[in-house]
This record gives C-alpha cells, sequence and structure tokens, in this order.
RNA sequence: GGUGAGAUAGUCAAGUGGCCAACGACGGCAGACUGUAAAUCUGCUCCCUAUGGGUUCAGAGGUUCGACUCCUCUUCUCACCA
C-alpha cells in the first residue's frame, strides 16, 4: 500500500526535493491516520485553464486519495507583481476585480478533479496584507540580491540591461512567505517553478516553524503536436472548457507516442493498469486507436459527463470512420445565386476566395459530399452541405 | 552621451536598382497513405470572380523610366565604447 502510493506520487514528477520526508508523511497517514498539507500556488491571472493546468490537478487528486489536504492557495496578492518566471519583460499588473473574476472561473473548473471535502481554498492577500511594512521588511533580510539574481531570468535581463522591477524580486519571497504561513509539508509546482518553490523551504528554516517542505515538480505538458509546451498562444492546447466534440477530436489526433504522456499526466488509471495497456499494444493484442479512444473519452467526460463523451465518440465514427455529414453543423443562407467560392467565405469556412480557389483546385472541397472541380460553380436555389477538407462543415441555404 | 549594425510575409531568414508577391527553412492548410493517427510522399501558403488586377519588404518623404534594394528624416532593436 505504501509502496503504490510512493509510486503514484512520483508518477510523472520531474524532481522531487526531499523524498524522505514524503515518505515518512505517508507511512504516519498509514500507520497513524496522520493528515498532512499540500500547497499549490496559482495565479488568478489566466482564467481559461487547459489541459497542462491540469497536471498539477491531478497530482494534488493523488496527494488526496493519501492523506493530504490540499492548500489551494490562489495568488490573488501575488498576482498584483506577477510572476516573473520565465519572463524577458516586466510584466504589468491585474485589476484587483480581474483578479477576483479569474479566481471565480478556476473554483468551477479546479473540483472536476479534486475533492472538495479535502481542499482548502485560500488567498495569499489575506496575511500578506497584514504583514505591514515591517513584516515586509524582515522578510526582505532572508535574503540578498546576489543570490536573486542567479536566476536565470533574472540573470539575463540584469546583464542585457533590461528593467528588473524591485517589486519582482520580491515575487519569490512572498510565495515563500506562503508556506511559512500555511506550514506547508508540501509544496508542488511546475518544473519552471523550481526557484519560487526552494524559496518556501528557504523561508520555513528563516523563520523556524520546525519544518520545510519538500517539493515536487512536474514536467511542463507538451501541447498537441507533442513537442512544444501546451499553450493558449501557440494554438496547440486542449482547453477544459473545450466542447466534447472538439475535446475528443483532439485527443484523438494526437501521436502515439504522445497519448502515454497523457495517460500518465492526466489519467486516472493507475500504473499497473497503464502497463497492461502498453503491453497490449507491443505485443498487436490491443489496438492503439481504441486505447487513444478510451483515454479521449475518460477526459471528455471529466469536463462534461460520460454520456456527452459517449455521444462526442459517436458524432467522431459517424464524420471519419464512416465518413458521413456530422449531426449538427453551422448553418447560413442568403439569396441568389452564389459563387461557390464565396459562399465557403461566407460560411467561415475559408479566410479567403483566394484560399477557396486553392482548395478547389486540389480537390478538397465538397459539396453534398461530392468532389467538386469547377471554380466557377455558381449554386443556385437549394440546401447544400458545404465541406472543406476533412473537419470544416457548413450547411447553406441558397434561396 | 559616442560609434557601428539592423528592422523583409505566422516565425526564422535570403534578396542588395528591373527577371520580386519576393529563394529557403519551420509552421499552417490540402491531397495520397491511414487509425482524422504518427512517419512518409506531393501540392499550396498576401488579397481580388483572376492566363489579368491590386496592395506589400518598420514609418514619412526624395532620387530614378523603374526601388525591398540608393538618399534624407522619424521610430524601434542590437553590439561595442564612455
Amino acid at each position: 500500500m505504501l509502496e503504490e502510493a510512493l509510486r503514484e506520487i512520483n508518477r510523472g514528477a520531474a524532481e522531487v526535493i526531499d523524498s524522505q520526508r514524503i515518505e515518512k508523511l505517508l507511512r504516519a497517514y498509514f500507520d497513524e491516520g496522520k493528515t498532512y498539507t499540500v500547497k499549490a500556488g496559482f495565479d488568478p491571472t489566466a482564467p481559461d485553464l487547459h489541459l497542462g493546468h491540469t497536471v498539477l490537478l491531478h497530482k494534488l487528486a493523488t496527494f488526496q486519495k493519501y492523506g493530504a489536504k490540499i492548500q489551494f492557495l490562489i495568488g490573488d496578492f501575488t498576482a498584483q507583481i506577477g510572476d516573473p518566471t520565465g519572463k524577458s519583460a516586466t510584466r504589468k499588473t491585474l485589476s484587483a476585480a480581474d483578479i477576483i473574476d479569474n479566481a471565480k472561473s478556476y473554483k468551477e473548473q479546479v473540483f472536476k478533479i479534486l475533492d472538495e471535502s479535502k481542499t482548502e481554498v485560500v488567498f495569499n492577500s489575506e496575511w500578506i496584507n497584514p504583514l505591514g511594512a515591517s513584516g515586509m521588511l524582515s522578510l526582505t533580510t532572508t535574503y540578498n540580491v546576489a543570490r536573486m539574481l542567479e536566476r536565470d531570468d533574472f540573470d539575463k535581463r540584469y546583464k542585457s540591461g533590461t528593467s528588473i522591477s524591485i517589486s519582482e524580486f520580491i515575487y519569490p519571497l512572498l510565495q515563500g512567505y506562503d508556506s511559512v504561513h500555511l506550514k506547508s509539508d508540501v509544496e508542488i509546482g511546475g518544473t519552471d517553478q523550481k526557484f519560487n518553490l526552494l524559496m518556501g523551504r528557504h523561508l520555513q528554516r528563516a523563520y523556524e516553524i520546525g519544518k520545510e517542505q519538500s517539493v515536487l515538480m512536474m514536467p511542463i505538458l507538451e501541447g498537441l503536436d507533442g513537442v512544444a509546451k501546451m499553450s493558449k498562444s501557440l494554438n496547440n492546447y486542449i482547453g477544459v472548457a473545450d466542447e466534447p466534440n472538439d475535446m475528443f477530436g483532439k485527443i484523438l489526433s494526437i501521436s502515439d507516442d504522445l497519448m502515454w504522456r497523457y495517460y500518465e499526466l492526466l489519467s486516472t488509471a493507475t500504473l499497473d493498469e497503464i502497463e497492461v495497456l502498453k503491453n497490449g499494444v507491443a505485443d498487436g493484442s490491443l489496438h492503439p486507436k481504441k486505447v487513444k479512444e478510451d483515454l479521449a473519452l475518460e477526459i471528455t467526460a471529466r469536463f462534461h459527463s460520460d454520456e456527452l463523451a459517449q455521444d462526442a465518440k459517436n458524432e467522431f465514427d459517424k464524420v471519419h470512420s464512416r465518413n458521413q455529414v456530422p449531426t449538427e453543423m453551422p448553418t447560413f443562407s442568403c439569396g441568389g445565386s452564389v459563387w461557390i467560392a464565396q459562399a465557403l467565405v461566407d460560411c467561415n469556412i475559408e479566410p479567403s476566395t483566394s484560399q477557396a480557389r486553392r482548395d478547389i483546385k486540389q480537390g478538397a472541397v465538397k459539396i453534398n459530399q461530392e468532389k467538386i472541380s469547377d471554380i466557377q460553380l455558381q449554386l443556385q436555389r437549394g440546401e447544400y452541405i458545404l465541406q472543406v477538407g476533412k473537419r470544416k462543415f457548413a450547411k447553406l441555404k441558397v434561396n
């Protein structure tokens, strides 16, 4: 039991600092039922979560399974500064109203993964505000500029003469101070957070609270391309708010290699179960597509429902395996006869008539399932199902 | 503050008076093959009812029959010096 817990907790982790302490905490839980605390901080600046963000949530859920109380920290105070991690320029600050809004949408999503009864949601302004000038001052005496500048991002900016505001030096200190106040036993975060996470240990020592948190770092999840990190700006993400059909389709489109990565970091299947799947695929008794479908179903169901996930799968099979037309698609109408290229643009499935022409030439455009090749084609009165490529559909009524 | 280098399509990066809507790479889209896989191969990749036209190469002027390429100023980036 203890061994299994350890394996699941270390699953996918990039680095663990002071894992012996984690083992002790688990032992105390199994032997005496003692609980412990695991902290994870979230910056309420990004309200639209994607699966990359949920990697940490899953890890927290695993901890909950093994006796942890989660301190889900919303960095409402620190968000006013902006985490300098990985940034090459000073961030602009957020208004208090924005922060509250973002925090709210966070909570709606988070409990699809976490057990609410074992989670405490806390805001760090609660203890940072009362700190006052003197509290802040004594916090700054625990560290020095030279060591702060050891950080890669600060170092680069310093050397290149890019501005670093003093408040950005304060950020890691405050994040670390959160751990002092919360007396966290463990803190988890992404590998990019290493410096800030270690600051928690440093400050817990400096403030002599009698423990030093263990730190568990999770890797940054790769996006749909399997190479770059998942991010909205790279448009290789799966948003937790994506429609079931999109979510299912996106997951099924990842490569088989990446699928295992997603299993490791995003599935609730145990390591043993995953091992069985891997062996099955390796010896040919399991089709990789089936395995991927199960993953897509699991994840889609988590953010929607079993039923909607199943619907998404059926829809997917219909459109892609049986080459039929989707049940629902955006519908447009227009009057008179329409030039096909213009119609495709009007239905939002082509960005320009130039692009539409190219696609028609390449045989990528279908009307009512029939490939067309005539660029000059005029659509007369009637109802048409327009299709570009494999996944762009629209219905057009010409009156 | 001084000197030098540079700003080109989604990104990187050629082009240094006409052959440039602009080489190439990546990305993206599409086709073939499939499991909507991945890998691979092929085509396309500013806009416009198009064997033609229009707007582009940081911005504003200028030289020229003609400029992304030359000149002037502006803005911004980078390197070295102080």
